[in-house]
DNA sequence: ATAATTGATAATTATGAGGTATCAAATAGA
DNA sequence: TCTATTTGATACCTCATAATTATCAATTAT
């Protein structure tokens, strides 16, 4: 117990917990790995307590390592948090917040939302990062966005969900297309178009709804492309590669020779939510929470 | 920017922070003035920020400086209890315990044992599962579970035994049947009855054993019915169906019109061993063993 | 059998934390 | 005004120890 604990003790915990090899974990920190072997003999020594299991030539971490992996992890990116504040409130920001969205969420909401939000804390330095609604959960896990935008069902638990805005589906059509709004009756009509919709990737549960739509019209459709981004949809819409379904407020902001067709008389809505870690101590999450609680 | 920044640099800062005086918060953590005046001055490097305002002869924090002393206050409090959660887990003190058993363990011991290892081990959480004599092996081997309780003789290698209860077996009988503990004289006067027993893939070294007892009285039992549960060999007794021998603990916490007779003459017993895999590293395990072991 | 992999150990080096001495600036007391 | 005192910063030095190199021991792959 002669030696005090430090970051580096940690740090390097990390990397051998990471990698479960000491010596690439001593590659990545850029240090020889006896020099490695020995920090990481001298935490399992202060703390008295084994943290890896080496034998043969694996290396295992023991269920207490488990934990402190898990632990010390979440605490160094709170830490990280911490300083980074510290360094912002230094240039007179008051802080920054880390925002990940599915494309389709800046349609109109963020914009708004964020305008809304300079209003109020126009010291905040904000970040923003499309990403896709499963990378979103990994992200906030993490801690690397402090604030998601998803049209997803189930997320983690230690996962806060917020439902901002609920809408219907519209259909995306090329302009020419002999269906409109006044000779349109059912989904039916489609059935022997090919489809080009969003990639089961984008969301599982996303993606299930759009498969009920369809279930519930009585008809599987023929998915001929799938893409992750609106606007290549439109694309492919434009040039008579298929017709799309897509949420209703994906409408606005396009020029293209494409028409949409609202489905409001089928009961699936899609709702865009927000989610964030409860574990994060950002404090201008709880101020961005404050703000989102007044929109309905 | 070329150190690193070590907890070092923060349990210093705070010492200043807190005494608002460099000679005094060096005394207090046993160095030099110099040696904490420059560690001070990295921190602040590294960080890129101003921690303290030096003027006159006063000594203050600066607005960041107040703010980090507060976060990493509770931050130092969080690795703390991660650290000292770390050392509990790994002595065994917290941490959970999962347990198989067979149901006729659960008559007396297990309810016993499990409140003796409470009394000492109050923070464990202990996870129950009724599971057959096979399926917890295989659940050890795999480390699904911890410990088990079994009714069998022989296990693979990697799995340790410790025999903790041995009994005699009983007969069960209805309540009204003609045989009872003072007309009883051997088994053989119920080869013409039908019998329900445990099932063979219960236990198969258990099954044997009750078979031995058959061989010894020179015939072969009619089973009628088999079963893997008592509860319901009872309700069969009950409702003379036939008649049946278990492991005389099971004859507690009952109330149904059967009677029970002990064969303590017949050489056969059957033991309820705890069972472990050896390489199993759970701390709590060798805790829970440790108190097996003061039981015979 | 031989070579490759991998963590631990031993001996050595060199980085930088901490020590001593001292300074500079400011203040208090005469 | 002239000390004496307080207090953090600087300069220089020492030594503890982190990191390196070289090697080993054990295992596994060829």
């Amino acid at each position: 117990m002669r030696y005090q604990i430090e970051f580096r003790h940690f740090r390097y915990f990390l990397a051998v917990a990471e990698t479960l090899h000491f010596r690439k974990a001593a590659d990545i920190l850029f240090i020889s790995q006896p020099g490695l072997s020995r920090q990481i003999k001298q935490l399992e020594e202060n703390l008295g307590v084994k943290l890896f299991e080496r034998h043969n030539r694996k290396v295992k971490l023991t269920q207490v390592g488990l934990y402190l992996q898990r632990e010390i992890n979440t605490n160094f990116k709170q830490l990280e948090a911490i300083i980074n504040h510290a360094k912002l409130l230094n240039d007179g920001i008051d802080g920054n917040l880390r925002l990940g969205y599915v494309g389709s969420a800046m349609q109109q909401l963020i914009p708004d939302l964020l305008l809304k939000f300079k209003g109020t804390h126009p010291n905040i330095l904000i970040n923003l990062k499309e990403i896709d609604n499963k990378q979103q959960i990994e992200a906030l896990l993490n801690q690397n966005i402090d604030i998601g935008f998803i049209r997803q069902e189930r997320v983690p638990i230690g996962i806060n969900v917020k439902p901002i805005y609920e809408e219907t589906f519209s259909l995306v059509l090329p302009k020419n297309h002999k269906i409109n709004k006044t000779n349109f009756k059912s989904l039916s009509q489609f059935k022997n178009e090919h489809f080009i919709l969003f990639d089961a990737s984008y969301s599982e549960s996303y993606y299930e709804k759009i498969m009920q739509i369809f279930d519930d019209s009585g008809f599987s459709p023929i998915i001929s492309h799938s893409t992750i981004n609106a606007s290549s949809i439109y694309r492919l819409v434009e040039n008579n590669f298929g017709v799309s379904i897509v949420p209703t407020s994906l409408k606005y902001g396009f020029d293209l020779k494409i028409k949409f067709i609202e489905l409001v008389e089928i009961p699936q809505r899609t709702t865009l939510k927000i989610v964030w870690n409860n574990k994060n101590t950002n404090p201008v999450l709880k101020n961005f929470i404050e703000i989102i609680r007044f929109l309905n």
